[in-house]
RNA sequence: GGUCCGGUAGUUCAGUUGGUUAGAAUACCUGCCUGUCACGCAGGGGGUCGCGGGUUCGAGUCCCGUCCGGACCGCCA
C-alpha cells in the first residue's frame, strides 16, 4: 500500500498513529543533526522529521533527497515541539521509520511554488510541472466545480445531456473552420464544429425539449488571452420558450454557480440593457458596469464654436474621470499617446480639467469660454476636481475608442475590482450587420436567429434596423454567453438566407437538412451558450483563460509541450490523396 | 495581414554615452549547524548575451534581417 493518508489530512488527533504517506519532496531543511522534509501532494504538505539520534543512516538518506523526488515513507505521527500555524497540518509531523524513493527527479526548471520563478514559455513547455502548483490546481478545481454544478442544476430542471458529432461539415458563415481530410472519401473534408448549433436545433425538432452539453468547440481564428482555438461551451437549447423564459432559466444557472462555487449571492434580477443603450452609454456590447464613466454626448454644446475638428465630427463624446483634475501635463500626454496607438487609433484627446476653485483648464481653451466649458461639465455631470476626456470623429469608431479609454481609466483608477461581479443582460441585438468588405449583410449572431416580430416589416426596407430576439450575458466587461430565439419556420429561414446573400441552391446545399426538418413539426425554440473557460476565469477573477485550461495553446495556436501542429508522413498524405503546395510570398 | 514589448547563468532580471575579466537574486553542489518551516552561515561551479549579417580599433549595447515568446488591432456568424 502506497499510502494510508494524504499529505493534507493529518491533525493533532492522529498523534500516535502509524501512517504511510507518498508524495513529492517540496523542500528539505538540514539542521545539523536533524532534517526536515516537506512532503507534498494535491491535498497539502506534511512535514517529515529525521534525526541522527533516531536513525543516523535514515537521516543521511533524507539529506540526499532532491526537489520533486517521489517518495514513500512510514512513520509515527507526533506532535511538533514548534508548530507552524500557517498550514493545516502544522501541529504534527511524521517521525519517519522507513523511507523509499519511488522515483528520483531532475531539478525542475522552475520552482513549484505559489509564485513560481518560471516564465510563461517555460511553464507551458513543462506544463505537467506547472500543474503541480497549488494555484493552478485551484483553478482547475474551480473549473471542475463549475462544470459539476452546471450539470446538477440543469439535470435538476429536466435538461438532458446529448452528445453531438465533432466531424461535421464546413460552412462559409462565421469563423474559419478547422478541417479534417477524409481518407474514405478522398478529396472531401469534415469540419470541426464552431458550435453544435444546428444539431441542437434538430434535437428540438426531435422533441428533446431541454438539451445541454458541455462541449468542445473549434474556431480557426487568431488567439487572445481570452480566446483559444479549442474551447468549451455550456451549450443549451429549450423548446416552447420565449426570450424571457431563457433569461430567467439561465440567470438561475449563473446565480446557482456563483452561490455554490464562490459563495456569492446576487441581489434581485440581473439588470438588462438594450444593445443600442449599451453602445451609446459604454460603446460596447459587453459593458463593464462595475464603474460609471458613462459616455456623454457633447455634440450640441461643442460644435459650431469654431473648433474645426469637433465641427466636422459625427460624434463628440466625453467621459468624466472623478478626482483627476490633478493630472499633470505628463500624465495627460501619456493618455494622449495611449489613445493614439494604432490599437486604439484616435487622432487625439481633448481634456477639460474642472479645477477645485471652479475654473476650467482645457486643451481647447482657444475655442471655448469658461462658460462653454461649464455647460459641458453640467452635461457630463462633472464636479470640481474632475477631469473630462473627450474624443471625436466617426461615431462607430469613436465609441470603440472611448470604450477602450474608459476601460483603461477604470484600470488606472482601480475601479475594476476582480472580486466584484456585475452581470448584465444585453438584449435587442440587431439582426444584421453591414460588412464593408463583402458589401452585404452578415448575421450578427448567426443566420438562425429570429427577427423581432414587431420589426419584421422593416426586413425588406431597412434590414439594418431590424432587431433580433438575441441576447448576451456580459459580466465585468466579458461576454460570458449569448443566444437567441431561433427561426423555426422554413419560409422565414429561407428568407433569412436570401437576405444574407445565399442563392437558393447554396442555402439548400448547406442548410437544406435544417430547413427540411422545419417542415416536419419544429417547435418554437431558443437557447444560449456560455463560454465555460471565460466563465470560470471571470469567477476566478482572471482576465486570461489559459490557466483555467490544463493544456492550452500559445499565441500562435501551438502546443509547445507536444509541439503541435506538426508535419505528417508522406504515407498519411498519400492515403488522404493530399499533396502539399509550397506557397511563395 | 499589422502594431507594440521582450529574448543575457538552470530560472527571474540588471547591465550607464559602444571600452579591461558580463553582475545580482534565486536555484544547484560542498562544508558547518538538533526545532526548521522562504531556516541560517561559509565556500564553489555555472554564460556562443536567441540566431545570421553589417557598422566600428572594439558590439550584450548601434543598424538590417530572421527565429521564438507575450500583449493587442484586424479576424472571432
Amino acid at each position: 500500500m502506497y499510502r494510508t493518508h494524504n499529505c493534507g489530512e493529518l491533525r493533532i488527533s492522529n498523534v500516535g498513529n502509524t501512517v504511510t504517506l507518498s508524495g513529492w519532496v517540496q523542500r528539505t531543511r538540514e539542521m545539523g543533526g536533524m532534517t526536515f522534509v516537506d512532503l507534498r501532494d494535491r491535498y497539502g504538505i506534511t512535514q517529515l522529521a529525521f534525526s541522527t539520534d533516531d536513525n543516523d543512516a535514515l537521516n543521511q538518506s533524507a539529506r540526499k533527497l532532491g526537489r520533486e523526488f517521489v517518495i514513500q515513507i512510514k512513520g509515527e505521527v507526533i506532535e511538533r515541539s514548534s508548530k507552524n500555524k500557517n498550514i493545516p497540518t502544522g501541529e504534527v509531523e511524521i517521525k519517519v521509520s522507513d523511507l523509499t524513493i519511488l522515483n528520483a527527479a531532475k531539478t525542475p526548471p522552475f520552482t513549484i511554488e505559489k509564485e513560481t520563478d518560471g516564465g510563461e514559455e517555460l511553464r507551458m513547455q513543462y506544463r505537467y510541472l506547472d500543474l503541480r502548483r497549488t494555484v493552478i490546481q485551484d483553478k482547475l478545481r474551480l473549473r471542475n466545480k463549475v462544470a459539476l454544478e452546471t450539470r446538477k442544476y440543469l439535470d435538476g430542471i429536466d435538461f438532458m445531456d446529448v452528445e453531438t458529432p465533432y466531424l461535421i461539415k464546413s460552412t462559409p458563415e462565421g469563423a474559419r473552420d478547422f478541417v479534417v481530410p477524409s481518407r474514405m472519401n478522398q478529396g472531401e473534408f469534415y469540419a470541426l464544429p464552431q458550435s453544435p448549433q444546428t444539431f441542437k436545433q434538430l434535437l428540438m425538432v426531435s422533441g428533446i425539449d431541454r438539451y445541454y452539453q458541455i462541449v468542445k468547440c473549434f474556431r480557426d481564428e487568431d488567439l487572445r488571452a481570452d480566446r483559444q482555438p479549442e474551447f468549451t461551451q455550456i451549450d443549451c437549447e429549450m423548446s416552447f420558450v420565449e426570450q424571457e423564459d431563457i433569461l430567467k432559466t439561465f440567470e438561475g444557472l449563473v446565480k446557482h454557480l456563483f452561490k455554490t462555487c464562490r459563495s456569492i449571492d446576487f441581489d434581485g434580477d440581473f439588470p438588462r440593457m438594450s444593445y443600442a443603450e449599451a453602445m451609446e452609454k459604454y460603446g460596447s456590447d459587453k459593458p463593464d458596469i462595475r464603474f460609471g464613466m458613462e459616455f456623454k454626448n457633447l455634440n450640441a454644446v461643442a460644435q459650431n464654436k469654431g473648433f474645426k475638428i469637433f465641427d466636422e465630427a459625427e460624434l463628440v463624446v466625453g467621459i468624466v474621470a472623478e478626482q483627476c483634475a490633478v493630472y499633470t501635463r505628463k500624465q495627460l500626454d501619456k493618455l494622449t499617446d495611449w489613445v493614439k496607438r494604432p490599437q486604439v487609433g484616435a487622432k487625439g484627446l481633448v481634456y477639460v480639467k474642472y479645477n477645485e476653485d471652479g475654473s476650467f483648464k482645457s486643451s481647447v481653451d482657444k475655442f471655448y469660454s469658461q462658460e462653454d466649458l461649464k455647460t459641458w461639465a453640467e452635461i457630463a455631470g462633472a464636479k470640481p476636481g474632475d477631469l473630462m476626456l473627450i474624443l471625436s470623429g466617426e461615431a462607430e469608431k469613436v465609441r470603440k475608442q472611448m470604450s477602450d479609454l474608459r476601460l483603461h481609466m477604470g484600470n488606472e483608477l482601480g475601479l475594476r475590482n476582480p472580486n466584484e461581479f456585475k452581470p448584465l443582460w444585453v438584449v435587442d441585438f440587431p439582426l444584421l450587420e453591414w460588412d464593408e468588405e463583402t458589401e452585404r449583410y452578415h448575421a450578427m449572431h448567426h443566420p438562425f436567429t429570429s427577427p423581432k416580430s414587431e420589426d419584421l416589416e422593416l426586413i425588406k426596407t431597412k434590414p439594418g434596423e431590424v432587431r433580433a430576439n438575441a441576447y448576451d450575458l456580459a459580466m465585468n466587461g466579458v461576454e460570458l454567453g449569448g443566444g437567441s430565439i431561433r427561426i423555426h419556420d422554413r419560409e422565414l429561414q429561407s428568407q433569412m438566407f436570401d437576405l444574407l446573400g445565399f442563392t437558393k441552391e447554396e442555402a439548400e446545399a448547406q442548410f437544406g437538412f435544417l430547413m427540411n426538418a422545419f417542415e416536419f413539426g419544429a417547435p418554437p425554440h431558443g437557447g444560449i451558450a456560455f463560454g465555460l473557460d471565460r466563465l470560470v476565469a471571470t469567477m476566478g477573477g482572471s482576465d486570461s483563460i489559459r490557466d483555467y485550461i490544463a493544456f492550452p495553446k500559445n499565441n500562435a495556436g501551438r502546443d509547445i509541450m507536444i509541439n503541435a501542429p506538426a508535419n505528417i508522413d508522406e504515407v498519411q498524405l498519400n492515403e488522404l490523396a493530399l499533396s502539399l503546395k509550397k506557397i511563395e510570398d
